[in-house]
DNA sequence: TTTACAAATGTTAGAGACTAACATTTAACC
DNA sequence: GGTTAAATGTTAGTCTCTAACATTTGTAAA
């Protein structure tokens, strides 16, 4: 049982490397496979597409729970909000460069960002899911999440394509601009003459 | 000038009949192209992949100058939500049913839905792009937009995927929740026993 | 060790999406 | 009617991904 998880990560390592040097659209599956010294066959038993080697997301049901366990008096968005807030609480910051390479690569591709969505819409299922349990109609609970993964999403694709600041610190951007009252926030807004530049 | 656009149209509509009646996967572009009296090469130098011809979305300047023409004094939540709410009503209520024959389609299939979403992307960029015009950071200005759009495309897809109401319904209701006061809500009855707060 | 069984990988053949390079037809305009 | 450019056809090929079947490798009992 152990040696399926090798294969795994030796197909995935080789993807990273391989990809980060020569961009995704040029490199083949054949290549990945032979650097990590397997058969495209085996590569495809590992991984149902080429996107899906990049793309690594286990935390859903972490971040279910946490929404579940939100007080029901609250807004959805609000629920949704303080459960993301404290999934993330419990995560261990990713501060590992493959990470952010990793994430990089995505947000610089159409259709690895794509097949993106398509995961965060996977997360979008368990967090409706979750509302849902409690009495909240279904297009509202869709709404919800759709609304607060939006935005966090928006975050780790700018966490990706530009440098400067950790994920953790615009995850907060984001959920703090989803909060009730975010009309305040210090320095960024309420200009009005010149547009600042960064 | 025009025997373009209607061989565009012609793949168009072979493309929605054969794919609503066969499904998508079992569909093949040579199929399409057949259907529609012309080759396989020819699709593609119409559309530049097989999902695409499902996948036409011409709103996004209006949205954009929606969103420019908030205050500035709102919070850029606020001011997407707007600008989103006016363009909606500017434009018509799609009650062709083609229209929802093609949401249905895109709405349940993964490659599609995935692809759908980076139409949304570019959507998101212009409207972070009119924020941004304006003083608003980048960082802020992808969140709001995303947040929204979150919102809006769930809507959207639970409306393609679910019986009942209009889509113009649906929009209203994605963009109430989005509403800074939009705590109220039916049974807010239960006491806050472990009240979680940050 | 040997045998047995299952997990993991290899091999072959092929479908289908998409591209490049070049040839041909069709449309529009003078 | 002839000229030019847009639109389409043809051919050949690469790459992703799948199906069916064969082979190796690991492991545990006989």
């Amino acid at each position: 049982m152990g040696k399926k998880a090798q294969t795994r990560t030796r197909l995935q390592e080789a993807a990273v490397t391989l990809i980060a040097a020569h961009g995704y659209d040029n490199t083949t599956v054949d290549q990945i496979a032979e650097a990590a010294g397997v058969t495209p066959m085996t590569f495809f038993r590992h991984f149902p597409s080429k996107a899906e080697v990049l793309l690594d997301d286990p935390y859903d049901p972490v971040i279910g729970d946490a929404v579940a366990a939100q007080p029901k008096s609250l807004a959805p968005i609000e629920r949704v909000r303080r459960g993301l807030g404290e999934a993330w609480a419990d995560l261990p910051e990713p501060d590992h460069e493959l990470t952010r390479v990793r994430v990089r690569i995505v947000a610089g591709h159409p259709l690895l960002r794509a097949r993106m969505w398509e995961n965060t819409l996977e997360t979008q299922r368990v967090i409706a899911e979750a509302l849902r349990a409690s009495g909240v109609s279904r297009l509202d609970a869709e709404i919800a999440a759709g609304a607060c993964l939006g935005a966090l999403n928006s975050a780790l694709l700018d966490w990706g394509a530009n440098q400067g600041g950790t994920l953790g610190e615009r995850i907060q951007r984001a959920l703090d601009m989803l909060a009730p009252e975010s009309t305040p926030l210090a320095e960024s807004t309420t200009a009005e003459g010149g547009s600042t530049d960064d």
